[in-house]
DNA sequence: ATTGTATAGTTACCTAGGTAACTACTTTGC
DNA sequence: GCAAAGTAGTTACCTAGGTAACTATACAAT
């Protein structure tokens, strides 16, 4: 099997695309897919620093202090002082648990309506298949 | 089933990580993964103007204007002289038809080692439920 | 033939990912 | 207790995707 007309390009196209919807979904509370990522995981998480972000999210960490800047200019998260001077630890504002709360109906209805018409099953191999080659990406 | 320890998430995880040892393993042909892209598809299909190339990949014109105008400076592909004066007719130089060569054995290897060990089955089951949620993300 | 519309490509500017190199602080080892 | 090593985060700069608005050319309709 080809790179091409095969698996891996025809991902990537879907990878883009979905991104790209998403970011116009997320448009209606005014956020990013980026930023709505980081959003997420602060709500579930609570209290975290820069460096739990990028190992979870698996983004480096130059990529997660930029989109924290962004969410900490509009007042979404804010900082709490700690122990070791080092670290930045962040959680979501009064106002940025209520556009978490916004942006979960706008994903959730998303996803929903692209989940719709798929097998059960066909997911659970899907799934199955992308960690698989995702490990053995990591490995390499 | 919510979108983070779910499906999509995954998926874009998986995409990036692919892209990126993708472009590592170019990187000793010189090649960026992007570029690599547009140097197959001119060796596949000849002589091509940009907005074909955007159509075929999927990517916006700015972007493959930007690629392009890379590939050029490194006398990869070369310009042709047609009848309609907006295009911008390329094709590949003798260099580039060299570099394709080289790039195509890095790149079959690379995929080659990562699919090991996947079942034909699964993977046929993977690439239709990308399509098939690719085609959905197109409609909506 | 002229006028309006469609198309090819570019420019400017935005988000989003990456690496390399750096600062500041903490921890560890002797 | 001090020097070395490790860690958190930032800065600068690169590729790579996107949109909006623009120019220049081609085509179509009247």
């Amino acid at each position: 099997m080809s790179f091409h007309n095969g698996f891996f390009h025809h991902n990537l196209q879907f990878s883009r695309s979905f991104t790209k919807k998403l970011n116009e979904q997320l448009a209606k509370v005014d956020l990013f897919h980026s930023q709505w990522l980081i959003v997420y995981y602060l709500n579930q998480f609570g209290c975290s620093t820069l460096v739990e972000i990028s190992n979870y999210l698996d983004v480096e960490k130059p990529t997660v202090t930029r989109t924290v800047n962004r969410l900490e200019e509009r007042d979404l998260i804010e900082q709490i002082p700690g122990k070791d001077k080092r670290e930045r630890r962040i959680q979501l504002t009064e106002s940025g648990v209520k556009t978490f709360q916004e942006a979960k109906k706008v994903v959730e209805e998303f996803e929903h309506q692209l989940m719709s018409g798929l097998a059960e099953e066909e997911l659970e191999v899907t799934q199955r298949t992308l960690n698989f080659l995702k490990e053995k990406l990591k490995q390499s």
